[in-house]
DNA sequence: ATAATTGCAAAGCGTTTGCACCCTG
DNA sequence: CAGGGTGCAAACGCTTTGCAATTAT
């Protein structure tokens, strides 16, 4: 019953097309791919793990085109990066208004944490540092259902 | 005057080896030199910079040295470890217990915020999401009250 | 002596870039 | 036939690793 929250998206066309667009980006063959991958995946991905899977999927693409792609979607904010693990990049479709996310420790899950009651807080707190805030990042670690069930259980 | 906040911190040498065997080091005379520049510094560093750093002060330092022990450190908890940057890590001396920190956007300053009020509200957020959380990181990101001046009277 | 630490240089790995080719309009 | 987009391979930059020399106990 979980599964269904964490249910891979699939993106209709004009969507994927639309996002694409969004981020200036001509909806090319290969771009189309690149979302509809990421779309699919409730995780977040490198850009060589897409770019293997494109691949396996039998597209023909470059990995430059990929991180071309992830890239250009990211800094246009249509896609989120992370940087979890030092030394590479995670991508992930995510909504477009501001969020935090939780990560699953264990099977990577990525979930969206939308309501965020931070900022008042952080403005004050900040401002006794002599801070003036422009934003925030949070990421949350921890099990996500499925894994804690199965801790328990296994 | 908020120069005095933001001063460079200077360890006595017994901290500094305390430091070192609280993250199962011992003193090595590198050890002690990447452990005392990296306190110098109110912003994050990165591995390379504080190694040219070193070696601009006349010290006789291999990269790998560095690495080795600010690697070693951060996975002890001892030092922290940023990855603002994809590509590379940065890191910084900070305070034991839990704390987030404060950015400064345009200078690199970093503040410490040791008060966090975050736990309850977050695992209450995410356990409508099905996570237990575990742990949680917040990076907050501004202008710090020097870089606030300097924009306001220049 | 024995074991740990270091420096160097080479290898490793994710990412970016130069450039020729290939599309699309 | 002009212009962006693509793929490949080479270049790049940060980081890690193999190994012989060095240092400490």
């Amino acid at each position: 019953m979980l599964d269904a929250m964490q249910a891979a998206r699939q993106l209709s066309e004009e969507d994927v097309n639309s996002r694409l667009r969004a981020g200036g980006l001509k909806p090319t063959r290969q771009r189309v791919r690149v979302l509809q991958e990421l779309a699919a995946e409730p995780s977040d991905v490198t850009a060589l793990e897409l770019h293997r899977r494109l691949r396996a999927d039998g597209d023909r693409i470059g990995l430059a085109t990929v991180y071309r792609t992830l890239n250009a979607l990211a800094s246009e904010g249509v896609i989120d990066a992370f940087a979890h693990h030092p030394g590479e990049s995670c991508f992930r479709l995510c909504s477009a208004g501001h969020h935090h996310h939780l990560v699953c420790t264990n099977c990577h899950l990525v979930a969206e944490l939308d309501e965020c009651g931070l900022e008042a807080w952080l403005d004050k707190a900040a401002a006794e540092a002599g801070f003036e805030v422009t934003d925030h990042r949070l990421e949350v670690f921890g099990l996500c259902a499925e894994c804690r069930t199965a801790r328990v259980s296994g």
